[in-house]
RNA sequence: GCCCCCUUCGUCUAGAGGCCUAGGACGCCAGGUUCUCAUCCUGGUAACACGGGUUCAAAUCCCGUAGGGGGUACCA
C-alpha cells in the first residue's frame, strides 16, 4: 500500500538524444523535491516517438543522471560504480520499481485500455482526416482569426458504420480528444492560476496514425498509474497543461499539483541548442578545410577518427558517412557526433549544451548541480554555495522564480574553479588523469607513469589551485610535454623582450650564472633547485623575482608558469638545463638593437 | 494573427507596503599579499522597464504600454 501523502515526482525525457543541460536541472528540481519530502522519484522514458527514440540515448541520460549524482527509486538503471561502468555499451539495463515498464514504448496495452475507455464514452474519436486536409483547416481558421483549426463536426457525425467502413479501406486515422467547452484552470504552484477558455481549446490527437500514443496522453495516463503527486517541468509545457487536466477529469483521475519552472537560455538570450554547438564545429571546420589542399583526406580522416574505438566519441549509432560530413560543412546537417569529431580534431572547444559536454569539458557535478539549482531557484538570505545534501533538505517549489534565466559560464566557472580548490589532493588528481581521458586526451599519459606517479602528483598540485576547468592544466601546463626544441622565445612580447635583453642583456647573463648552480643540485628536487636558487641570489643581493622571472621564460617560453619549485620539480633537471641553454641560443639579440 | 507567462545591477538573484540612501553572488575596476599566474584580503562600479493609479507610505497592490519568452504538430 502506497502512502498517499507522500511525494512523488518524476523526470521523463525522450531519449532522442543528449541529456541537455536544461534537462537536467529538471531532474535535479524533482529528485530535490522528492528527496526532500521523503518521497519517490522516478525514472520514466517517454519513447514514444519511434523514429528519434534510441537505446543508446537512453543509456546516456542515465550514466549522466548518475554522473550528477542523481539517484532515482523506481525506472531503468545501470549497474556500476564509475561513469566507465555506466557507458559499457553492454551494460544491463535493469528495472527498479513494480510497473511493467518504465518506457513509454512498452505500455502500449495500457494505454489501449484507457482509449478504449474514452472511445467508449465518446469522450475520444477517430479522425480519418489527411494531414493535407489539417493543413487546409488551420489556414482558413488563421484567415478568419480563430484561435480552433480543427473543426470536429464532420469527424464526429461519422456513423460506426462509415468508421468500419473506412477502417476496412485501410484508411489511416488519429484519435482525438474531445475537449470540453469549458475553460480550465491550472493551479500551477509556481505561476498561480493560469485559466485558458474553451475557445482556445482544440480537439488534439491522443493516438497517432502508427498507433503509438501522443506524449499529451502517455504521460497523462503514466502520471496517474505511476501515482506521480508533483509534475515540475519547464515552463514550455504550461500550454499543454489544460490538455492534460482536460485528460484527467475524462479519465477520473487525480490532478497532480504542477509546477512550470523557467527556462535557461544563452547569455545572449537565443536558445541553447545543439545547433550551437552544430555551428561552432562548422565554422572552425570551413575555416580548416580553406587552408587544405587535400580536403578528401581530411573528411575521411574525421570520418575514420569518429568510428575509431579508441574515440570516446565512437558510438555504434553515431556512425557518419563522408558524405554526411559534407552536408555537415554545408549546413544541410547538424549532427551532434560530426561537431564533436570536428572540434575534437581540430583542437577547438564546442560551446557546452548536454550534460555531458560540461563533463568533457572538466565540469565538477557538484559545481554543476549548484549552480543549475541557483538557475530558477534560490535557498533565500545570502546562501549560494551548497551540495547536494543541502539541496535534499531546503529544495521547496515555493522558492523557485518565475522569469527566465540566462546561463553565465562565468559563474559556473567560478563555482567550478572553488570546487576544484577544495577536492582532497588525490581525488582531484585522479579526476584530472580520468578527464582527460574521457576527452580522448590520454597524453598525460604519455608523460606519466599515472595518477600516481611523483611527478603527475606534482603536476597536479601545481595547477589544482589555478584550475577552473578539469582541462585546464592540459592548457596551462602545455611547455612541460614540449620536446625543448618546440620552445619558442616570441622576443616581440614586451615582457619576454624586458626580461631576457634589458640592460644589456642581463636575464641572460642570469641565466647563464645560474647553470653551474642548477647543475650542482643533487639528488635534483624543486625544493633543493630553488633554495641553491635563492641562496645564490642573496649572494648577488638579487631579489629571488630577478631570477626567477627569466628562468620562467628559459623553460617555458611563457611568462605564466606554477610557482618556481614545482616548475622545476615537474620538468626535472636536465630538462632544466637543457631549456636553459637553448633559450641562451634562441634569444641572441639582433644584430641592430630594437630601442634606439 | 490568437492565447498564455515573465520583467530588480551586464548576468543569477534577495526583497512578499514602511526594516531599501535596494542586500548577496559572478563579472568588471582599483589597491594589498606574492618569484609570474592563480588564490587570498580591502575597497569600488552598477538595477527596481515605462506611464498612470491605490495608499500617509510602493521595488512590493491595480490598470495600461513596451520588451522578452512560450504555445498554437500525427515532437516531446
Amino acid at each position: 500500500m502506497t502512502d498517499r501523502s507522500a511525494i512523488v515526482t518524476r523526470f521523463a525525457p525522450s531519449p532522442t538524444g543528449e541529456l541537455h543541460i536544461g534537462g537536467a536541472r529538471t531532474a535535479l528540481f524533482n529528485w530535490a523535491l522528492a528527496r526532500r519530502h521523503g518521497g519517490k522519484f522516478i525514472l520514466r522514458l517517454e519513447d514514444t516517438d519511434r523514429a528519434r527514440s534510441s537505446e543508446a540515448s537512453t543509456r546516456r541520460i542515465i550514466a549522466d543522471l548518475k554522473w550528477l549524482g542523481i539517484d532515482w527509486d523506481e525506472g531503468p538503471d545501470i549497474e556500476g560504480d564509475s561513469l566507465e561502468d555506466w557507458l559499457k555499451p553492454d551494460a544491463p539495463i535493469v528495472k527498479r520499481g513494480d510497473q511493467e515498464s518504465y518506457f513509454q514504448s512498452e505500455r502500449l496495452d495500457i494505454y489501449r485500455r484507457y482509449i478504449d475507455q474514452l472511445l467508449e464514452s465518446g469522450r475520444a474519436y477517430k479522425c480519418f482526416k489527411t494531414p493535407e486536409e489539417l493543413d487546409a483547416m488551420r489556414q482558413a481558421a488563421r484567415a478568419a482569426g480563430k484561435a480552433i483549426a480543427y473543426d470536429p463536426a464532420e469527424s464526429r457525425s461519422l456513423t460506426s458504420a462509415q468508421i468500419a467502413a473506412l477502417e476496412a479501406q485501410g484508411r489511416p486515422y488519429v484519435v482525438r480528444f474531445a475537449m470540453p467547452d469549458h475553460a480550465i484552470t491550472v493551479r500551477d504552484a509556481v505561476l498561480g492560476d493560469v485559466t485558458v477558455e474553451p475557445s482556445q481549446l482544440e480537439d488534439f490527437v491522443i493516438v497517432k496514425a502508427d498507433g503509438f500514443p501522443t506524449f499529451h496522453f502517455a504521460v497523462v495516463v503514466d502520471d496517474s498509474t505511476m501515482g506521480v503527486t508533483h509534475v515540475m517541468r519547464g515552463q514550455e509545457h504550461l500550454a499543454n497543461t489544460p490538455k492534460h487536466i482536460a485528460l484527467q477529469e475524462a479519465l477520473g483521475f487525480d490532478h497532480p499539483v504542477y509546477a512550470h519552472i523557467p527556462l535557461i537560455f544563452n547569455p545572449d538570450g537565443s536558445k541553447m541548442s545543439k545547433r550551437d554547438k552544430a555551428k561552432a564545429a562548422r565554422a572552425a571546420g570551413r575555416e580548416h578545410v580553406r587552408s587544405l589542399a587535400e580536403v578528401d583526406g581530411w573528411i575521411e580522416d574525421v570520418v575514420r577518427d569518429g568510428r575509431s574505438d579508441a574515440n570516446y566519441m565512437a558510438r555504434p549509432e553515431s556512425a557518419f558517412s563522408e558524405a554526411d560530413v559534407r552536408a555537415f560543412l554545408d549546413g544541410k546537417n547538424d549532427h551532434t557526433h560530426i561537431a564533436g569529431m570536428i572540434a575534437f580534431k581540430l583542437g577547438v572547444p564546442l560551446p557546452e549544451i548536454d550534460t555531458a559536454d560540461f563533463r568533457d569539458s572538466g565540469y565538477l557535478p557538484h559545481a554543476l548541480n549548484n549552480y543549475l539549482a541557483l538557475l530558477g531557484w534560490n535557498p533565500g538570505g545570502d546562501v549560494e554555495r551548497f551540495d547536494m545534501e543541502f539541496l535534499r533538505q531546503n529544495f521547496s517549489i515555493e522558492r523557485i522564480g518565475k522569469s527566465n534565466a540566462k546561463f553565465d559560464r562565468e559563474k559556473l566557472l567560478a563555482f567550478n574553479q572553488e570546487a576544484i580548490a577544495k577536492l582532497p589532493e588525490s581525488e582531484f588528481r585522479h579526476q584530472l588523469w580520468n578527464v582527460n581521458t574521457w576527452a580522448g586526451r590520454s597524453w598525460y599519459a604519455r608523460y606519466f607513469d599515472g595518477p600516481d606517479d611523483p611527478l603527475f602528483i606534482a603536476f597536479a598540485r601545481a595547477y589544482q589551485p589555478r584550475s577552473r576547468t578539469l582541462r585546464d592544466p592540459e592548457h596551462l601546463g602545455a611547455f612541460f610535454f614540449k620536446k625543448t626544441e618546440d620552445i619558442t622565445y616570441d622576443l616581440s612580447d614586451k615582457n619576454i623582450h624586458k626580461t631576457l635583453l634589458k640592460n644589456d642583456g642581463e636575464g641572460k647573463g642570469v641565466l647563464d650564472a645560474i647553470r653551474p648552480i642548477l647543475k650542482a643540485v643533487d639528488p635534483w628536487s624543486g625544493a633543493a633547485a630553488q633554495a641553491a636558487l635563492e641562496k645564490f641570489a642573496e649572494t648577488r643581493n638579487l631579489k629571488l623575482g630577478a631570477i626567477a622571472q627569466p628562468l620562467r621564460i628559459a623553460i617555458s617560453g611563457t611568462t605564466v608558469t606554477p610557482p618556481l619549485d614545482l616548475t622545476l620539480e615537474i620538468l626535472g633537471g636536465p630538462a632544466v638545463l637543457h631549456r636553459i641553454q637553448w633559450c641562451l641560443i634562441q634569444s641572441s639579440p639582433p644584430t641592430h638593437s630594437l630601442n634606439p
